[in-house]
DNA sequence: ATGGGAATTTACGTTGACGTAACTCAAACG
DNA sequence: CGTTTGAGTTACGTCAACGTAAATTCCCAT
């Protein structure tokens, strides 16, 4: 099974496409945790799977901080319920500062559209903004 | 005319809910230019129409550099209808880079829903890299 | 044995937009 | 006249997620 190959540190970045420094600084953040045999880190199929819920995150907009948090919430086992429930809420409330994101952006989109309308009304407000500045 | 009014530090910072501490920060970026009367600073109507268009740009995303760039680009006068194309051409840059930013942060939010269709699918997935982790 | 190519460690640098501390200075109040 | 404000300056600190440089160590092939 090539499932459970042990990788080394350049096949785990071509793999995901991260740099070394990269690794190295999830391992040094707690969110990997490599095999060290000797001076060398050999990722299992477990630093893989953690590696991709930490992309997944960080795609979602999640922190490192907050996908430790997350890692370890899950990985600390028992009382699943509990962590399960803090997890999910942890989500939807990133869930919702990302629509509100969204939403101020979509807004700004709309401002910014109506300024630029036609280049027109841009100089119109450019003057305007132009003798309030003189 | 309370319009042409000159505002202490304080009167602008209440006025536009911003801290001292940004506003010499905004003067020490060439943002603003209040008079300076022998210590104080003195902000007038050029200063309040530039601060309003400097707040204005940063809903809409534009980094200081770029704001201090625009306003310099509209202050410093003629050759107009190059200056123009220019703004113009530096605010679509931006509308599409928030478009595209829109665009992603919509994918995020849908993957992230998808994952969490009634906490279920969720435990499941966790289920899964749980497995995978170990 | 020697040169080369990985990988490692240590530690400082980067970016943006201010925050914050420490100290000075001047007007204003009681 | 003492002191509380309010403003000012200087300069270092912050946060995130790495980048980058320098020096070292490792194994392998020639």
């Amino acid at each position: 099974m090539t499932d459970d190959r042990i990788m080394t540190i350049r096949e785990m970045c071509d793999a995901f496409d991260v740099t070394p420094r990269t690794l190295r600084f999830y391992e040094a953040k707690e969110l990997l945790f490599p095999i060290r045999e000797g001076q060398k880190r050999l990722f299992t199929k477990r630093d893989r799977a953690r590696l991709k819920l930490i992309l997944r995150g960080k795609r979602f907009g999640f922190s490192l901080e907050e996908i430790r948090q997350l890692l370890d919430l899950y990985h600390m086992g028992d009382q699943q319920q509990t962590q399960l429930a803090r997890t999910y809420e942890i989500a939807q409330q990133r869930l919702s500062d990302m629509e509100s994101q969204r939403d101020e952006l979509n807004q700004a989109i709309d401002e910014l559209k109506e300024q630029m309308r036609w280049g027109e009304k841009m100089l119109a407000s450019m003057d305007q903004s132009k003798k309030a500045a003189e």
